[in-house]
DNA sequence: TCATAATGTTCTTCTGTAGATCATTATGCA
DNA sequence: TGCATAATGATCTACAGAAGAACATTATGA
């Protein structure tokens, strides 16, 4: 599976979904669904957007964890 | 910019784009749009299926470009 | 050269995000 | 403590693009 961390990045970070949906202008809906994890496709620009307001890698916005 | 690296990772490995069409259940047409990277959006199911079968992580398939 | 495999291309279908709106909950201040 | 406001949650419609299939074109190799 496909982990979403954006919500630990958000956390470290303290910043909150409006925050995160206004600064990347990506719809708080999707901010939403990313936090929760429970989004199952993506835009890239809305990666980019999260990477760019973040400062960081893709790597560390999403993870692969092999579970067989 | 998000740049996705299927084609590198697909050509280091000689891989042609239907066996991993086939292998990771993908649809073809898929991988062809990662693979010249029209894409714009993403199932996190493909990433995960690509991920496992490339035995790559998440960072290495996709690379954020800071191009302002 | 010919058969077959791989890729490119196009079309329709359908799923899920985008975007908006309303309901609910949390927060801060008087 | 109560109220105003901000933040979040939840829900709905519209639409973009992936899924999937079918057909055309190109590459491969026997």
């Amino acid at each position: 599976m496909i982990k979403c961390h954006l919500s630990k990045l958000m956390g470290e970070k303290k910043l909150k979904i409006v925050d995160v949906a206004r600064e990347t202008g990506v719809n708080r809906g999707t901010i939403t669904r990313l936090y929760h994890e429970t989004a199952s496709r993506v835009e890239l620009e809305t990666i980019d957007a999260l990477c760019r307001y973040l400062d960081c890698e893709v790597g560390e916005l999403f993870e692969f964890m092999d579970d067989h």
